[in-house]
DNA sequence: TATTGTTATACTCTATAACTATA
DNA sequence: TATAGTTATAGAGTATAACAATA
């Protein structure tokens, strides 16, 4: 392929990745402001589906441990999830209060029947789309 | 399909995308900042082929006039771009310089070569994935 | 000394609102 | 009145660095 057409492709294809990730990050968005709670802390109750130290919280979201505690206190000001004492006394785990399990399951129900993923690919399709992303992340 | 599993399935598809967004984004950082210019800016360049209105790079790159005008400013102050007369005097065509020129052609070439899209997929597996995305874009 | 979490603070990206000049 | 771009400013999301408690 020539230099110049290969430099297209992959900018368009990169766009449109960009893009269905976007719209994915927006589905889901728009599905915790509609439950009122804001996207960052709507995916850490997803995430939170049983107890979890806060280090583990913040290798699953990517993102510092200074950032997963205020995203902690907000969710316990919430009174979505409660800090409760870990195997070693440095570690606290998170645990989703009763509310909190009642909204994540909320959350999870619209999302994974809502998505544009879930709606817009078959079976078939979402396996292979799988697949293919799967092999870009090697 | 059961509804828990569908959720599992969905949070997956989810998240492996915008895990592969994020990585074509890091790679697109990495290749700008070893050129030595912030990935926002790099973008501009990319998309500055043919000189352009500042309200055009505004809907490519999905952004707000104000902020293009602080990009615009930010590659002039490199010298990677000039401002010049457009059409209608309101009008201001952002032109690459000679220099945002070879920037852009040596941007274009390690994006296109080196893309974690183009080294991990073949053209039949790009096709593919480019079918499936614009299917979840609708 | 290394690890878990916290605090205070600061940075990056980006938008909003009000504006100017031109149409 | 509507459009192109600019200015000043603010906000959301997130990180860095220094710290405390525990291992």
């Amino acid at each position: 392929m020539q230099s110049q057409k290969k430099i297209e492709v992959a900018r368009q294809l990169s766009q449109l990745l960009i893009r269905s990730a976007d719209l994915a990050k927006s589905f889901f968005a728009s599905v915790s402001e509609s439950l009122e709670v804001p996207p960052h802390l709507a995916m850490a109750i997803l995430l939170l589906e049983e107890p979890a130290p806060m280090g583990e919280l913040s290798q699953k979201m990517a993102r510092d441990k200074s950032y997963i505690t205020q995203v902690a206190d907000q969710l316990e000001s919430l009174g979505l999830l409660e800090r409760v004492p870990g195997e070693d006394r440095r570690t606290k785990l998170l645990a989703l209060t009763s509310e909190g399990k009642k909204l994540r399951l909320k959350l999870a129900e619209v999302a994974g029947n809502q998505s544009p993923i879930m709606t817009a690919l078959n079976e078939e399709e979402r396996a292979l789309l799988s697949n293919l992303l799967s092999k870009i992340l090697g």
